[in-house]
DNA sequence: TTGAAAGCGTTACCAT
DNA sequence: ATGGTAACGCTTTCAA
């Protein structure tokens, strides 16, 4: 079983003062006399006492902690993200509640966990919340914030941190036209969240502008969607030779695929993936991609969280960061019109 | 600010009951008529009322939180595993405080954290405690839990699960050995953990004991590292027409490494990886792997622990289980002896 | 079956 | 500067 640590009416006793001198001690910026703080601190270190968070987060209605619910995403920077919002949230004093969810909306249930451990803040990544469990959330006025996913239908009171896709398919569409190619095509997620929309959205409007028509296949994020909708896409009527891909994962697909028919990247077609994974970089994709700023954009989440739960914020905030173009050798070099794919 | 949730006294008055009612109607297993079950029940849903688990933490000494360090790891196989301890301890009514540490060993301080926050029981992902820590934590009879890595040097009272390196790398020797090479080295990753030790050990092992010799290069767990590495040996004196790497993104290195000094794989030299991560299986490596069980181990230590938290464990326990070789097509086929490369 | 009251380990207020 | 005491929201024992 486990034992009972020790509290700070033993450190008092030991110390000869009382426990609220104790607590005193371990509250920073509370006048205690120079000698009785050394006591407790030598009782403190005798007995290995450290304050119990939970007694002191039951009184003070601050936990330190914050409550990150992340989706199931297997192909992401899952790893970068997390990693970085925990040593983020770790340099200023709180810790992680960590839940995930597979699904567009988070579970309801995780977000009542959360609220049962009270804790400070929330941090959504890469899903939604749903209108009932915002409309719960919003009666304990409990800061939140989503980091890359986003949804219109809200009057709401959380605060929204991402990636502007929009911009960043626009920047991609007009490279890829600016290195100059025939046929243009997109590769979509799975996911029918906001972001991904968006990137698409921007992509397409590059060439709607100007009246070039591309072609649109549903990927599902995989590297075998990836993979088959760049088959389908190469065996086509029209068979494009430039892709943009909306993960890295389905990009290396659809590389694949396009060796598989012969076709070599980026002589006859230029791909483009999104993200700038690990994978993105290994020598046989040497893959042309997009890198999101999350150093940036966790820093700017974290900093918002913060300054709500410490009231220093009144109105939602809203931020978006554009990411930068990773120039590799996916994409063909410029002015090279000729030369292209017309035919299978 | 964050406003206060209702608490049963509240919800006690609503329902016309008196508080100790309300805790009981959400204490399982407690006798409570039904009807006054029902009322509470009404009162609590009208006014969105969960019990807090800080002041239940706090009485019952029990928080159903499990503090989980995990080492930064960026190449390896973080989100399956993170994934899946999340779901299984979820799915037993668990939390997860998440903390992750670069070092090999995890720092104090962490340890402490999860102390204040009384967590009921403590999973070391990929790296070690140390020493003063474990001495420290001993007091406490707090369950631990070590995860794919392992120290000797422990008279201590924690519990083991991994993989058994050992056998894995005397399998996978064995492997390159029946398939038929000449000359055969192995890439060690970069940890001076007690885990990729084992698994290089049992790949010596296979040779020295036939008093055939392998060549060992210090890769450092990156795809650079393992570019590096295979250059060394493949430049060498004796290049090998088999190596073994201790991580997949370094036998995607070593891959490409072959690559650009014009050697075909799996014909003029195999390579095998470990780990089966998601790369292992692109189309341009198809690398030959090694997966380890993670499903049974993670089940198995979840079950350890919770089982260890609930008084139904005495003394440690330690569990290795065995990997399968993932069999691709980066290693040459069987008794093709002959044809192998002797020269640069 | 239910209610009153003690106690978990803190912090915060009011004295001194 | 320090000590006493109430309060945080819950579970649990003891009475009724």
């Amino acid at each position: 079983m486990k034992k009972k640590v020790v509290n700070a009416m033993e450190v008092a006793r030991l110390a000869g003062v009382s426990q609220s001198t104790v607590s005193r001690v371990f509250s920073p910026s509370t006048a205690v006399s120079e000698k009785t703080r050394h006591r407790v601190w030598k009782a403190a270190e005798e007995l290995g006492y450290r304050p119990n968070a939970l007694a002191r987060g039951l009184i003070m209605n601050k936990t330190k902690i914050i409550g990150l619910i992340i989706r199931d995403i297997q192909n992401l920077c899952y790893p970068e993200i997390l990693d970085k919002f925990i040593k983020g949230l770790r340099a200023k004093g709180y810790h992680v509640l960590l839940a995930h969810t597979e699904n567009n909306e988070v579970n309801q249930d995780e977000v009542y966990q959360f609220l049962e451990y009270n804790v400070d803040g929330i941090i959504v990544i890469d899903t939604l919340l749903s209108l009932n469990t915002l409309a719960h959330l919003s009666k304990y006025n409990i800061p939140i914030i989503l980091f890359n996913q986003y949804t219109e239908a809200s009057s709401c009171s959380y605060h929204f941190v991402g990636c502007d896709n929009y911009a960043a398919g626009k920047d991609i569409g007009e490279y890829l036209l600016k290195q100059g190619h025939h046929q243009y095509a997109c590769i979509t997620g799975h996911r029918n969240g906001f972001m991904s929309h968006e990137c698409e959205k921007g992509f397409r409007q590059v060439f709607q502008q100007r009246g070039i028509k591309t072609a649109i296949e549903a990927g599902d994020g995989t590297y075998e969607g990836g993979y088959k909708a760049a088959m389908r896409l190469l065996k086509g009527g029209s068979p494009p030779d430039a892709i943009f891909c909306a993960s890295d994962l389905m990009a290396l697909g659809a590389a694949d695929a396009a060796r598989s028919l012969n076709l070599s990247i980026p002589e006859h077609v230029s791909i483009v993936g999104f993200n700038d994974s690990v994978m993105a970089s290994l020598h046989p994709y040497s893959l042309t991609t997009w890198r999101q700023p999350f150093d940036e954009l966790i820093a700017i989440t974290i900093k918002t969280l913060l300054d709500d739960i410490d009231g220093r914020i009144k109105s939602p905030v809203s931020i978006l960061l554009c990411g930068v173009l990773i120039k590799r050798d996916s994409v063909r070099a410029s002015h090279n019109t000729d030369g292209a794919l017309n035919s299978e």
